[in-house]
Parts: C-alpha cells; sequence; structure tokens
DNA sequence: GGTGGTAATTTGTCCGAACATATTATGAGG
DNA sequence: CCTCATAATATGTTCGGACAAATTACCACC
C-alpha cells in the first residue's frame, strides 16, 4: 500500500498536500468512498502516502474548505459529496449595497405607524413569524435631486424594543433607524422575489406615472441567524427608471 | 513586547491560535495598521505573543480567510480591510438553478442562426468582446404543458469550434447546445440585470399578451475565468406568470 | 441486559526545526 | 545612474514529536 500511495503521490507536480488532496477528490469523486462513509483515518493516510501528520491534514483541510468532507474530533472523516459545491457569491458591504442604491438617492418617509395583522398579508407575516408587533414605513425614493420618484418602498419592521418602537414611529428618524434595524451584521440570510407587474392607480399616483406602465417589485425578507423574521421590504420601482444590477463571482 | 503580547493572550480563552486572531482582528479594526500597511512579519509575531510560527500562521490563516489580510510569500502581509467582508452567496448546482427553470418547462426553438454585429446590441457585444462569430438562437418557454408561452428567450452564443457552430445552427439540437455552452463549471462571473418593461408589439404576440402588458426582463453576461464573454441571454418574462426567487446565505 | 467507568482511537492544538521559493535590498561594475 | 548578480528577508512547504479533547469501544459490575 505505501508504495502506491507514495508512487502516486510522485507522479504530480507542486506540493504534496495539494497533490494528496487531488488524489483524495479524485477518489471521492469515482466513489471509492460513497456519501456518508468514512475516510481513512490521518493515520492511515500518512502511512499509505508516506508523509507527515501535517501534510495530510492540510490535504484534508483543502476538501473540508470545498464542503467535500467533514471531519469530527474523535471520531473522524466523513464524506459529504462526491463533487464540490458550484457556488457564487455577492459581496455586500453596507445596507445600500444590499438595497442596491447609491448613495446618490435619498428616501422620503410618508408615514410610520403600528399596524395590526388585518393590515396587509406583509405585516401579518411578521407579526406572526417574528411573534412581534409590527411597524409599517411607508417611504418614496428620489434620484439625487430629480423630482420623478423612483420607488414607492413599504417596509415592515418587526419591533424587539421599545427604544426601536419609539423611533420607527417617528417619521424624522424612522429612515435611519429602518438602515440601523437592518444591521447588515445580523441578517443570516434574504429571500428576495422580483417581478414585474402592471402599477395600480394608487401606486401610480405616488409614482408620478400612468396606471397600468410597468413596475419592477421586490419583496425581501430579512432574517437573522437564529432564522427570526427581522424585516420585510417591499419595494416597488419605476420601471422606466430602475434596473436592478448584481454580479455574481464563482467562490 | 514580548511580555505584553503574552499576557494579552493569557487574558483569553480558547486555543491560542484564535485568540491571536482576535487579537489581531481587534487591532486591525481600531487602525493600528492602516489598509494598505504591511503586518508584523511572522517572526515578530512569534516573539511577541512567545508562540510558535505554526500558530501565528494559524491565527494569520484565519484573517486571510475573513479577507482581512493578504500575505505574499516574500514579501509579508498587508491589511486589506478594517472588519470583514460579508459576504452572501448563491449555490448553485445546474444550469436550470442558474436559470431559474424548474425541470417542469420546456423550451421551443424557434429559430437559430448566424448574425452579424449589424443584428442588435446583444449581437455586436458577443463579437466584439469574445471576438468570435455570434449565433443568435431564439426560443420560446413554456410551463409545463400549459399553452401560455412564459418567456422569450434570446440567446446569443459566442461560437469557439466548428462542431458547435454546426450543432447551434440545427434547430432540433440547439436547446441542448446552449446548456452544454454554458456548463455550469467553466462559468467564472455572471452579470444580471433585471428590469421591468412594457412589452412592445412584437415579442406580446410571441407571448400571447397585449402590447404594453408588463414584462420581466433579464440580460445575463455569462464569463468564464478567463473573462472572456461566452453567452450573452436576454429573457422576457411574462410578468403574470413569472417571478424571479432568490436566496442569499451568508457564508 | 443495561450501566458506568476506563482504555483506545481520532482529530485538534502546539512546539521546534529545516529547507524551498518568492520578493526585496544591496552593492559592485559598467 | 542604471543593470545585474548576490545576499538578506519573508512566506510556503514539510518533517517529527507531544499533549489535549472529543468520540468510540470495551468490559466489569450490578
Amino acid at each position: 500500500m505505501g508504495k502506491e500511495g507514495q508512487a502516486e503521490l510522485d507522479k504530480g507536480t507542486g506540493p504534496f498536500y495539494k497533490r494528496l488532496a487531488t488524489i483524495l477528490m479524485d477518489d471521492i469523486r469515482s466513489g471509492r468512498w460513497a456519501v456518508g462513509a468514512a475516510l481513512p483515518t490521518e493515520k492511515e493516510l500518512c502511512d499509505t502516502f508516506q508523509v507527515s501528520r501535517h501534510t495530510t491534514r492540510e490535504a484534508l483541510r483543502q476538501l473540508e474548505e470545498k464542503g467535500l468532507i467533514a471531519r469530527r474530533q474523535g471520531s473522524g472523516s466523513t464524506v459529504l459529496a462526491t463533487s464540490p459545491l458550484v457556488r457564487y457569491e455577492q459581496n455586500i458591504q453596507t445596507i445600500e449595497d444590499m438595497l442596491h442604491h447609491g448613495a446618490s438617492t435619498r428616501l422620503h418617509v410618508l408615514l410610520a405607524q403600528e399596524v395590526g395583522t388585518d393590515a396587509n398579508v406583509y405585516a401579518s407575516q411578521v407579526s406572526q413569524l417574528a411573534q412581534t408587533p409590527c411597524v409599517w414605513v411607508r417611504s418614496v425614493r428620489y434620484p439625487r435631486n430629480d423630482a420623478r420618484p423612483l420607488a414607492l418602498v413599504d417596509v415592515y419592521v418587526a419591533v424587539r424594543n421599545k427604544r426601536q418602537h419609539r423611533q420607527l414611529l417617528n417619521v424624522e428618524t424612522a429612515a435611519k433607524e429602518i438602515v440601523a434595524t437592518v444591521d447588515v451584521n445580523k441578517i443570516d440570510r434574504i429571500d428576495q422575489h422580483f417581478s414585474a407587474i402592471n402599477v395600480g392607480p394608487a401606486e401610480a399616483k405616488l409614482l408620478h406615472v400612468k396606471a397600468g406602465e410597468a413596475a419592477f417589485q421586490i419583496l425581501r425578507y430579512y432574517f437573522d441567524a437564529a432564522g427570526r423574521l427581522m424585516v420585510v421590504a417591499h419595494s416597488l420601482y419605476n420601471g422606466g427608471l430602475f434596473t436592478y444590477g448584481s454580479t455574481l463571482r464563482r467562490s
């Protein structure tokens, strides 16, 4: 065994740990160890390939980073998947990135009030999923100093404390408070739903467009690490003024 | 210096390398080393905190994984950012995931032909950015067996070899060939642009809707690892039938 | 047969050392 | 002053060893 492993390692090029990682990845892909099955122990790999434990661990770390194996102290390593997940990632630095609003837009709050579950479907979802009162903030977003409204934004916030509740109901501070609530570091998951709709009469008035014009609708659910619904945001963009762009990079 | 570093390490709990990583992260956040500035060398950190190089390197690796520092062999480590990048990722396993079409839709190819740069703006982009001929495939997507078309899909493929060229121009095989061209493993970057438009007369006819109805438009640019434009896909969805959903998870 | 404690197994953390490789600094020579 | 070979520096790779901590296997005991 040792000889074969050693020979296999010698074939490749580059650092040993990378060669070993490649060999193990190939073995996993070819089904040598089934998903859920146990990998050889570190010691066995050391003996088989005639390398130090450090090298073996470095190779296993590579597999772990690719999501191919899981390692558990005292137990061993098990195969999680036969091929690496293809993951595309989006970097988000600020709330503005997340909402896709440059610093060049401004928000005008129309109203901020606590609402019951009967107000509408989103308020109902917040109250029930978050198990807290729900405050509804309606605002209009303008591009720079342009007079034409860019979007109608309804935000439904799960209120978790008195201070937040007070500040949200103050129209002056509501906009800032929303941003504070949606602290980017506390958000673990975002569910987004994009669609195109013909704008209704009420919304058309607020957006300064004719009823029936195309509007870009974004519905976002923000969850924290515990899975609690924190915010629901419903945006209705003027279809002629707004395009949502995003870049996905392979990670 | 050594004493201070040692004392600082002793304060915490858990593995040394994690404590050291925390200390360095705090230092970076507090601006002890500016962005772009050089971190102390591994040896200096070893001396300061009285730990082995292995421990120091493990700590630095943590910072590197969080995107806080960059390490260059022979040169040293430099600070990249003062706070960790907040990254959200989307897992994509198959082409269907990427295009957001369940297996329950079917594609009907209307035409497949090579086009010049004067055909339209997308064909022009493909020809110029990819430096290859461009084949245009137009198709209509239907939900299951429903008679109403779900979307009008125009795909512009940068043709890189004769076989691909031949298969794409065959209407029967074009649909499959597009999928083969867009091998998910070769795609490094996807630029997406979403918008809502009022559908024009020609497209309305193909989608079986009235002109002026809201349509959901997705424009996607697919690039490979070398930055070459591979495919441009332009989809026009029936606004009443289609919603685009995606989940971003913190990584 | 269940139960609890102990031993064996396995990965995690940490040290010291050495050499490889990439980068930067130095300095002699033109 | 510029250039190129060389030395110094810094991270990358690899070995060997040791102990810690979590898990599992085992076995005596009730």
